[in-house]
RNA sequence: CGGGAUGUAGCGCAGCUUGGUAGCGCGCCUGCUUUGGGAGCAGGAUGCCGUCAGUUCGAAUCUGGCCAUCCCGACCA
């Protein structure tokens, strides 16, 4: 590529929308253009970024034995009413982006391919003998997103990688799920990305286990929590850890006592003088099922600790057939307008016990019980502090079962950095910010079932195909690479997925042996397979440099001073380290380097 | 959707308090000079001041509605 050609545009100030390194850069250095929130153009430079990671994304998953395809973007809302979660994905909180055509029917933009990959399996696989298969496409996926951000990071219409395996059962499932999680590592590791493996929630998509691939960047929206022995790593909202020890409680009998103006555990652990271990609190949840029934849920915890929604939320799903519904779709604190929707009289917040009468709620508004859960940390206490259900009284001293009865007993406490870990509690749970690029997950049978995609096993009976799936975020992959690899002048990108490996500039394109020299070697390395822009624009040399600087190029060749004694400048962008190389070993010397940096 | 902010030239911003012919820097165009880290001088072009309504003799400026964008929360590759 000519820059004197191509329509390049940098520009010298920081964007006003951008608010992270990586958004800024992209725009500055022209590899996007912002079109509408969350859509983006990819310009030329960008478009060779993505490719470049689509090609590494392609060979790993090719060679797993996956096989590409291209799946349609326009959906049939059919196939999302036959595996349940049209409804889910199209009201309220939906991020679909779902419309009627001119013959009244709906239909939707993919947000993921499931129903269309499911209905592929239905129609073509019969028998075990088939089994397993992986399928993949690379494609532009569309998710009516609430808040778009940081550019590629959350777009409205994105590019992923989204593969799905079918087999016969789940030792087969589990052994392709493992072959993913290798290819995922590979994919990151040549893309030149510092990335961990965590474990996650499997969230809407349902499923069982489930793997996150984070790239490590402070801009990162994801807490991971990790030990430095590297035993253990998960995403915050699924983390698991060994709360720190409560303290012996400084309470002996129960008793009713007066605190005043003590409605949050700060306040109370000063006007009681215990410590916040010693209190179970009590947090009141509204959750909403997809039946549209309301349940009011009750959860205790130990004072000191967090409640985790996200496993909340899930231990709420897992009982949603007690609602004779299928799955949660709303979880909140209820605020006091949601609140009077349902309440007989006035909750005393803030000093509500376990033991809550169920008149508290106003029949037939939402359920008559409420749900009481318990968290372990919150079980396990004694002569601990709790509300009088009464404002501004506690009681001291309560225990379970002789004061209130002992609730279902669940995990929802949030892990919290400084924890002892499970595995080893030696050792101590640190915390990184991550973005999320890659996701892997056993599905099991919930969209074969569902949608009716069986095969015949050896024995001739018949069953509902074991699914995985597996995104990578191709867009959201490549500014992660910004976000994690720029310094004060631009992007330094990683050599494997830079969109041109050299640049050659010529300071001076007036200078007849500057340029014939410049052109030489673009000719010379473009033919070896060494992918190289001339910058022979009519500018002036800093221009150049600042401009080979900020779009990242990880080497400059300089066809300047230096001819005179028959050496180009070669700089590394990444180190700045510059040195003068004779012109005939310049291609010898630069293959070199590209192949030491991929590897 | 809740909270916060912003919309003025391609980009970054001032002007608005106190209404009176729309400005600065960068970029862009022309010419001359310059030519190794975002050049200098001279000349020039570019605006429905987000949009609709209201107040007023007169609105970028005051008032109200709407729209769009960004940031903080719930969602996710």
């Amino acid at each position: 590529m000519r820059l004197s050609q191509s329509l390049f545009v940098t520009l010298r100030e920081e964007p006003a929308e951008a608010e992270i390194p990586s958004h800024k850069l992209l725009l500055r250095a022209g590899y996007i253009r912002r079109i509408g929130s969350g859509l983006y153009a990819y310009l030329p430079l960008m478009w060779r970024v993505l490719n470049k990671v689509r090609r590494i994304v392609q060979e790993e998953m090719d060679a797993t034995g996956a096989q590409e395809c291209l799946l349609p973007q326009l959906q049939p809302a059919e196939l999302w009413q036959q595996s349940g979660r049209w409804d889910t994905y199209t009201k309220s909180e939906g991020i679909m982006f779902a419309f009627t055509d001119r013959q009244q029917r709906e239909v939707a933009l993919g947000p993921t391919h499931e129903e269309v990959i499911t209905a592929v399996a239905r129609d073509m696989i019969r028998s075990y003998r088939q089994l397993p298969q992986n399928l993949y496409q690379i494609q532009s996926k569309f998710r009516d997103e609430i808040r778009p951000r940081f550019g590629l990071m959350r777009g409205r219409e994105f590019i992923m990688k989204d593969a799905y395996s079918f087999h016969a059962n789940e030792e087969s499932l589990k052994e392709t799920y493992q072959e993913m999680a290798v290819a995922y590592s590979n994919m990151l590791r040549r893309c030149g990305l510092k990335f961990r493996a965590v474990d996650a929630d499997s969230g809407a998509i349902g499923g069982s286990g489930s793997q996150e691939f984070m790239v490590l960047a402070d801009a990162g929206e994801d807490d991971v929590l990790y030990t430095a022995d590297g035993q253990y790593a998960a995403n915050a909202e699924k983390a698991v850890s060994l709360p720190a020890d409560a303290v012996a409680s400084i309470f002996t009998s129960r008793e009713e006592v007066a605190t005043p103006a003590s409605d949050t555990i700060e306040k109370l652990t000063a006007v009681l003088k215990c410590a916040a271990s010693s209190i179970v609190k009590n947090v009141l949840y509204q959750a909403t099922y997809d039946n549209g029934t309301t349940v009011i849920v009750l959860v205790s915890i130990r004072g000191d600790q967090k409640v985790n929604e996200v496993k909340l939320t899930n231990e709420l799903s897992k009982r949603a057939a007690d609602y004779q519904a299928k799955t949660i779709i709303g979880l909140v604190v209820p605020d006091s307008e949601a609140m009077s929707k349902w309440v007989a009289q006035p909750l005393p917040l803030g000093y509500i016990s376990p033991g809550i009468g169920d008149d508290c709620v106003k029949p037939g508004t939402v359920t008559a019980k409420i749900l009481r859960l318990v968290d372990h940390t919150a079980a396990s206490l004694t002569n601990f502090v709790t509300g009088a259900d009464r404002p501004g009284h506690h009681i001291t001293g309560a225990n379970w079962n002789t004061d209130y009865p002992l609730p279902v007993q669940v995990d929802v406490r949030t892990a919290l950095v400084g924890d002892r870990a499970i595995h080893d509690p030696s050792q101590t749970i640190e915390t990184a910010r991550g973005i999320e690029v890659g996701h892997i997950f056993q599905l099991g049978t919930k969209y074969s079932e569902a949608m009716g995609a069986t095969f015949t096993t050896e024995q001739g009976t018949e069953q509902p195909l074991v699914m995985g799936c597996y995104g990578v975020g191709v867009s959201r992959l490549a500014q992660a690479a910004v976000e994690q690899s720029y310094d004060k002048d631009g992007i330094i990108w990683p050599v494997a997925i830079a969109p041109y490996q050299v640049i050659i500039c010529v300071p001076n394109v007036t200078d007849a042996a500057q340029m014939a020299a410049a052109e030489q070697l673009y000719q010379e390395l473009n033919a070896a397979g060494i992918e190289t822009i001339l910058d022979d624009r009519d500018e002036r040399a800093g221009v150049k440099f600042k401009d080979a600087d900020l779009i990242g190029i990880p080497y400059r060749i300089v066809t300047g001073r230096s001819l005179q004694s028959g050496q180009v400048e070669v700089v590394t962008r990444s180190t700045k380290q510059s040195q003068e190389i004779p012109v005939p070993e310049v291609q010898g010397v630069i293959r070199s380097w590209i192949a030491a940096s991929i590897g």
